[in-house]
DNA sequence: ACTATATGCAACCATTTGGTTGCATATAGT
DNA sequence: ACTATATGCAACCAAATGGTTGCATATAGT
């Protein structure tokens, strides 16, 4: 079962994805995938976007815990937090998973 | 290198997630799961939402290439497009995979 | 031909989203 | 203490989003 109709997993799960639906954020997290933790600042760096603009996007991003910021002095480190990138992966694997299955029954029948 | 920077290929990207972030379309493509292919009535039903609303959520699914439609007599019918699914949890995974070696690396700086 | 069903199109609306700017505040460096 | 840097907060704005409704159109069934 794919499950996704439980009363909060599709909202938790769709809040997840819309976090990812954006160039912007797509764009800072795959920056991160480094595994260094940077300063706001840092990351507006080669956007031509203002330094409110990115602090909003990642703002988002912490919210849906794909990433974990910790203040250092002055700045804000953010750094990629991979735990929910498994759980919207493991999502899109179930999916895909049922579908396969469909698949298998489908030519079981057809076969047999 | 996980690429997300070239042109065209974040946005695309953004907009497949993006579609998915909205729990009404998420519903819609675990429904359709099951490999049946259903009309925009047929879909309709089980949510509180408008036919134009629903119809709405599938073009948008459609138009990412999640679902595929087909006319029948007078009905639409849609159906779930598995390939794109795993476009997606393939730029996931890279984004963890990263993320795993950069944790090897570590380790090795650590003990080695 | 008539009726019922399935869908499409378009206008309209409220809310959210993604962005800006201006100003305030906190920390670092001299 | 003063200055420069890093950030936060709030107001504001245009555009996109998610929804509705009304009406038109196409197909199916009798």
């Amino acid at each position: 079962m794919v499950d996704a109709n439980q009363p909060g997993r599709t909202g938790q799960l769709a809040s997840g994805f819309a976090a990812l639906g954006d160039p912007t954020r797509l764009a800072l997290l795959t920056t991160l995938t480094d595994g260094q933790a940077r300063s706001i600042t840092a990351l507006t760096e080669g956007f031509k976007l203002s330094r409110q603009a990115i602090s909003k996007h990642l703002r988002i991003l912490e919210a849906e815990q794909l990433l974990a910021c910790q203040r250092v002095g002055r700045e804000m480190r953010f750094a990629l937090r991979p735990e929910r990138l498994n759980d919207l992966e493991s999502f899109l694997q179930a999916v895909s998973h049922q579908w396969d299955l469909r698949l298998e029954r489908l030519r079981d029948h057809v076969e047999g």
